[in-house]
RNA sequence: GGGCGCGUAGCUCAGCGGGAGAGCACUCGGCUUACACCCGAGCGGUCGCAGGUUCGAACCCUGCCGCGCCCACCA
């Protein structure tokens, strides 16, 4: 029987191979998640949205190539792939790219102007606009970002169902916030707490712990000189100074032999001559500062700490714009201490630390002059100015901080679940451990899922904040500032007995740790979340695991009591060639659609793929280059085995078994390492295995294959090009999809990343009990014989008029099986062999 | 301060208990029944340092040095 010839192209070339096989995938559904399958045959992963404000980078690229080719793979292993992308739009990175793109700022108090539009180019001043044109604004400009990111990732050829894509802005991401928190609320999960909170006085937001960053910066420690009950003077050393106004104790150690006759007594601070009590914590360090300091209300975590613990008074000064409040706090009632509290109020805390210390000098109540120091401090990871503390009232979600069972369940959890690379756990755990407080998720900001519940007023117009008025589950997704309570007429919004909407929105972790609910359709499609969840995968970068990972896992304990899936899945980060983490902000970024359109998208998920599995990487356009190359030789290989006739058969050549012995080998390590989401491992023996075949195999075969030496020798050959061709084109398919699928295309029926993964059982049925070692062994000859003719500075088509081949029985028995191949391979004419004993394998050529 | 990871050829990295490897770069040669966006050959390393375990260590243990990251109550 004879086969129809493949379709060759004359020319094989990779470029426009993207679009071309973009838009058959997409026509052809060949990435259609199928939701009749069963739970045991669907592979879900829950796919990081990207961050929706501005372009994607090359690091985006990169990631999500690896989780690309273990969908891919784990789609030929049979199963159907739960391959969702996500938008992730909400936030404050949305708003600030709203504000400086159209030159807007939300301004909550303006009533809403259907007609605006915003100017072409963004002008000077920002122009005040209302809450709902401002989310309006961000819809606009998300939606316009989504749809170039979708563009990108289509190029690069993500598998992914864009019927599944989801914006962690839109309704049913919003509804299944809210119904995840008002669960959390019913059950206690949730609450709401007055108390100090770190506080970033650009955005005028609290921030929650996870997303807290220490920064080194200069600062001095000024020695201040309180008064004694006895009238002699105590030096404190403080880098705050201007929140003396604010100070409610003074703290030394319990075993500080210097301060103890002090514990008990009451000391007075400088200038506002305010009497405070001396008390004994543990965790004061005799071997900082003066070893006292003075507890304000509120210069950092340690005086919330203490303040909390010494169950302290508060004389907070420091508002929510980060200027000193107009009145004074508590405790300063002398006529002087108001006076110089006056100097302080509507300063920020930089100039009022001048003016504190100013007034010090002059009533003399400083030692000696400030000493420099470099300490770090917190920062909004977003923010550039140090957080503040404010007291106020927030969403608390409980994650274990101040719950040791829950935390322990939590690092429980952490230890069900399968780490890629194995190391990162740790990481987790450190996170876990270190917990100082329940997840803070509310922000005071415009562009997030909003707190479904309102509050009562009482008559006199206050807000009654204990038994807040909730939504109903089946009213959601609600905006409690245009949307009504139960029970309630709009008529009745913010009048004495009436009600009033909760203002914040939620923490974007807070929606984004659904993730797997929001994709999965949670109690929006129970037979399609029963089939997804818990998921397989989650692929994500190492610097969110105190953030996303553990988010998610905490709503998916509390609410489903179960780990959120099997597998996580971390990869690195792209460096600059100077090793630094690249990113937007550093500029000189090369654009990720350049680089596709210069090295063709396999060549990019080549260099993405070559990266070992959480492991930082450089930028490096060389292994692009490499990357391109192997594309084009697939390409070019492929054409020339066809040419020759490859087509899958039976092997009857000792040759063409032993290669498909070989490749057997290559399958199971292959399949192997995709097992273990080892992408880079499998592409490497993929790699590596490919170059032999094309430099060894191709060569020996190639005349063969052309009938030289008889059809049946002919019809071997070609079943051996045949076979291992579509097993390599397979094995490349997750990291090349393009050219695989454009050879697979001239030759084969249907899509190769619909064809089943190759299995090493069946190459090793075709190759039979033959020796496994006859190729390595004619492999070896011909090398000599390369070696020999480069020597002589010949051309390798020069004729070699004879060999003599050296080497033991069992060897020269292989090679004897090859000959005539070798022959050919090598343009020799005569070959002679003398067994000799030992290993070696010598080869005397003559010209 | 605690933890994790990494230091192997000029560069990027693999190898992690028994012959020091790959690709790039470099040198030399070659238009070979596909591929000059190519092919063949070659040069190149006290495997961070110092001890220890072992018949044997790049690989295991200890200490140190350097780089990166994570965490930490930062007066």
């Amino acid at each position: 029987m004879t086969r129809p010839v493949p379709a060759l192209p004359e020319r094989p070339t990779i470029d426009g191979l993207e679009p071309k096989w973009a838009g058959r995938w997409d026509a052809m559904g060949v990435y259609d998640f199928d939701r009749s399958r069963p739970r045991a045959e669907v592979f879900a992963i829950d796919t990081p949205p990207p961050t929706v404000s501005g372009s994607l980078h090359v690091g985006h690229v990169f990631s999500y190539t690896h989780t690309d080719a273990v969908a891919r793979y784990q789609r030929m292993r049979g199963r159907t792939v739960f391959y969702p992308m996500g938008w992730d739009d909400n936030g404050l990175p949305t708003e600030r790219r709203v504000q400086n793109h159209y030159g807007v700022r939300c301004d909550p108090s303006l009533p809403y102007d259907p007609d605006f539009e915003p100017p072409e180019r963004p002008g000077d001043r920002q122009i005040p606009v209302s809450r709902r044109t401002f989310i309006e604004l961000c819809e606009r400009l998300a939606r316009e970002d989504e749809a170039a990111f979708e563009a990108l990732w289509r190029r690069l050829g993500l598998s992914v169902d864009w019927s599944m894509t989801y914006q962690t802005i839109d309704a049913d991401a919003r509804a299944t916030a809210q119904r995840a928190f008002l669960r959390n609320l019913a059950r206690g999960e949730a609450y709401l707490s007055e108390a100090p909170t770190l506080w970033d006085v650009t955005f005028r937001t609290a921030v929650a712990q996870a997303e807290l960053e220490d920064r080194e910066r200069p600062a001095a420690y000024h020695r201040l000189l309180f008064e004694r009950a006895d009238g002699t003077d105590l030096e404190i050393a403080t880098t705050r100074p201007e929140l003396l106004p604010a100070c409610v104790a003074l703290v030394a150690h319990p075993d500080d032999e210097r301060h103890r006759p002090l514990f008990g007594t009451t000391a007075r601070t400088p200038v506002f001559g305010v009497e405070v009590p001396v008390l004994a914590h543990r965790t004061a360090d005799p071997e900082k500062g003066s070893g006292i300091a003075m507890v304000c209300t509120f210069g950092d975590t340690t005086d919330v700490m203490w303040w909390r613990e010494l169950q302290l008074p508060t004389r907070a000064v420091i508002g929510w714009d980060g200027r000193f409040v107009a009145d004074p706090p508590a405790g300063l009632d002398t006529e002087p201490a108001r006076a110089a509290y006056a100097e302080l109020a509507g300063a920020t805390a930089h100039t009022a630390r001048e003016r504190m210390v100013a007034m010090l000098r002059e009533q003399g109540r400083t030692a000696g002059d400030p000493q420099p120091i470099v300490h770090a401090v917190k920062f909004y990871e977003k923010g550039d100015k140090p957080l503040e503390i404010v007291t106020t009232r927030q969403w608390y979600l409980r994650n274990g901080g101040r719950d040791p069972e829950l935390r322990a369940a939590l690092l429980k959890r952490g230890r069900e679940l399968q780490w890629h690379p194995e190391y990162m756990r740790a990481r987790y755990e450190s996170w876990v451990e270190g917990l100082n407080g329940d997840w803070l998720i509310s922000r005071q900001r415009f562009f997030g899922v909003p707190f479904p519940v309102w509050y009562r007023l009482d008559e006199r117009g206050e807000t009654v904040t204990d038994a807040p008025i909730t939504a109903d589950e089946s009213a959601l997704p609600v905006d409690p500032s245009t949307d009504v309570p139960p029970g309630y007429s709009e008529a009745q919004r913010g009048v004495p007995g009436g009600f009033t909407g909760d203002p914040d929105v939620m923490d974007t972790w807070a929606t984004s740790s659904l993730t797997p609910q929001i994709a999965g359709r949670w109690e929006r499609d129970d037979d399609l979340f029963a089939r997804v969840f818990p998921m397989d995968l989650r692929p994500q970068a190492h610097d969110i695991i105190r953030t996303w990972l553990f988010s998610t896992i905490v709503r998916s304990h509390l609410e489903h009591e179960v780990l959120p899936w099997r597998h996580a899945a971390l990869s690195g980060w792209i460096l600059d060639p100077d090793r630094k983490k690249m990113s937007k902000s550093k500029g000189n970024v090369v654009t990720p659609m350049a680089l596709l359109e210069e090295f063709g998208s396999d060549a990019v998920r080549y260099w993405a793929a070559s990266a070992r599995p959480g492991t930082d990487t450089a930028f490096d356009p060389g292994q692009m280059k490499i990357g391109r190359r192997l594309a084009i030789k697939i390409l070019n290989a492929s054409r020339f085995a066809l040419s020759a006739g490859a087509a899958p058969g039976n092997v009857t050549a000792a040759l063409d078994q032993a290669l498909l012995a070989e490749l057997a080998t290559t399958v199971d390590a292959a399949t192997a390492a995709l097992d273990d989401f080892d992408y880079a491992r499998a592409l490497e023996v993929t790699e590596r295995f490919f170059w032999h075949f094309c430099d060894d195999y191709l060569e020996l075969v190639k005349a063969r294959a052309y009938g030289e030496h008889g059809d049946e020798a002919a019809a071997s050959a070609r079943a051996g090009l045949g076979t291992a061709l579509s097993v390599l084109l397979r094995l490349f398919a997750p990291f090349l999809p393009f050219v695989t699928e454009e050879v697979w295309s001239w030759w084969q029926e249907g899509s190769v990343h619909r064809a089943p993964w190759p299995k090493a059982a069946d190459l090793r049925g075709q190759a039979g009990a033959a020796d496994p070692d006859v190729l390595t062994s004619a492999t070896d000859v011909i090398t000599v014989v390369r070696r020999a003719k480069s020597e002589a500075k010949l051309s390798m088509r020069a004729e070699v008029r004879r060999a003599v081949i050296a080497a033991p029985r069992a060897v020269l028995d292989r090679l004897a099986l090859a000959e005539a191949d070798i022959r050919s391979a090598g343009r020799i004419q005569d070959i002679d062999v003398r067994e000799q004993d030992g290993e070696a394998v010598e080869v005397a050529v003559t010209f």
